[in-house]
DNA sequence: GAGTGGTCTAGACCACGTA
DNA sequence: ACGTGGTCTAGACCACTCA
């Protein structure tokens, strides 16, 4: 056997730290040369680690100040679109959001969604709309796992759109993405507001920070009303989390597979 | 002014000369110590820069043997599915390939991909079909960059899917994708044999080598027999090319963005 | 066996931002 | 001014692998 650098294991003790949430965004991570009498290494093998962290997006790292953890800012380095009402008022367009109803189940009765969201013992269920400039932009169904994100218990989601509230306090390391399409049924046609039969964009998104997930949202889009981008670059095999086999594995049982990589903020 | 540091130029000139095609795949870059002197710093200098190719996944180290710029390799490092060929018989279905015709134009006729497809002077337009157990997967529309992509010219994509060939040969750095869904019109139902206002599925996606279009490609599904999937952790703010900042700026002003990390191979 | 990359050291100087 | 991180050095030993 051969036993792992040093340097990855401070970086992934660091890392559970962060993941875990026991050192929260902005929570100053040790100096260096604390970390170096830690580890009893030299600062080049410590610095290596939090080098590779602060490339990640993980941490922040500033003279003279310290370390901190990044903080899952909106206005993040690179230039994206955090969710769908900054997606709406960037095209000059009125944003209005409605809440349709909510509901707190034991994640047992919601067997398909608890599969997804592991951990998660309480999910809070939302069903709301958006709309842009007075016309239905997508209708969503949504679940959050209280477990793991206790303070959404206690949020007026009747005020602030779900995907809003968790950009900007959840941190979160990996997503899933489903895109399809298909005809509307009569319920699905009215909710929208478009006529039966019209086509319609399903975007569904699972959110995990580290192993546990946090979200799982389902978004329908009146087809002529979304055009999702997305860009990228080529393969980086980066291990933030030991999920990653095990889901790839799952795509390929399922269908087509685009993973993908580069990245700013995004709509949880 | 600060100077950019030593091992990220050093990085940097390595770079330009993988995505250039100056180094194509399988080219072995010269060893560390030949770097040092080239350079005239230590060793660790050079070795963080090609560690950070290394991670980014642009080269493969070996030990003894050298280092050597990455092939774009299916069976990626990433367990992700490459191209539409691969995912039909993953799903245990049976692959069949039509070509429609293909056209040769000089890529002033087609200004709207000529804009995209930037240095293309002559463009390989080609339409064809993919079918998965006798049945149409998805009807695409493609232009391919000769001027960046001379081979393609001697290729028989009346047997070889394009998106399988330059998959194979052709290595990538940044890639953008459109996907919306809408009813199909006569036309297009009848490609796709399904009935007319069906929904389909359209994604749409440009691929960049360096700064050099290589292809565009506009894919239609039937709605029923298509489904993405996209994985990815959050931001992490890599610059391999210049182009990105314009880029993103032109995603604000079409609409809803959504930027992705975290890849294996893809199909292009 | 020999030569590559992987890791690590124990220093050093500097840039930068906070105080 | 001071202490942080950013960078770099000139070594070192080791693991691995190819010849």
């Amino acid at each position: 056997m051969t036993t792992t650098p040093l340097h990855d294991r401070i970086r992934a003790h660091v890392e559970r730290q962060i993941l875990s949430g026991r050192w929260p965004p902005g929570y100053r991570i040790p100096y260096e040369h604390e970390l170096m009498q830690k580890y009893g290494c030299s600062r080049m093998t410590v610095n290596r680690a939090m080098t590779a962290l602060a490339t990640a997006g993980l941490i922040l790292r500033r003279r003279r100040a310290g370390s901190f953890v990044a903080k899952p800012r909106i206005h993040a380095a690179v230039l994206t679109i955090p969710d769908i009402q900054t997606a709406i008022e960037a095209r000059g367009e009125r944003y209005d959001y409605q809440l349709l109803d909510t509901a707190r189940v034991a994640s047992r009765l919601h067997s398909s969604i608890g599969t997804e969201l592991r951990g998660a013992r309480r999910l809070l269920i939302l069903r709301c709309r958006h709309f842009a400039d007075g016309s239905v932009f997508a209708f969503e169904h949504r679940a959050i796992n209280l477990t793991a994100v206790p303070a959404a218990a206690h949020v007026d989601f009747a005020a602030t759109p779900p995907g809003t509230w968790l950009l900007q306090h959840v941190p979160w390391t990996e997503a899933e993405h489903r895109v399809s399409a298909g005809n509307t049924d009569a319920a699905t046609a009215q909710l929208l507001g478009i006529e039966i039969g019209g086509a319609c964009l399903s975007l569904e998104r699972h959110t995990w920070r580290g192993a546990a997930g946090i979200t799982h949202v389902r978004q329908l889009f009146p087809a002529e009303r979304y055009d999702l981008v997305a860009r990228f670059g080529p393969s980086v095999t980066r291990s933030i989390g030991a999920r990653r086999k095990k889901i790839a594995r799952a795509h390929v049982e399922h269908g087509n597979v685009i993973a993908q990589r580069d990245a700013g903020q995004m709509s949880q």
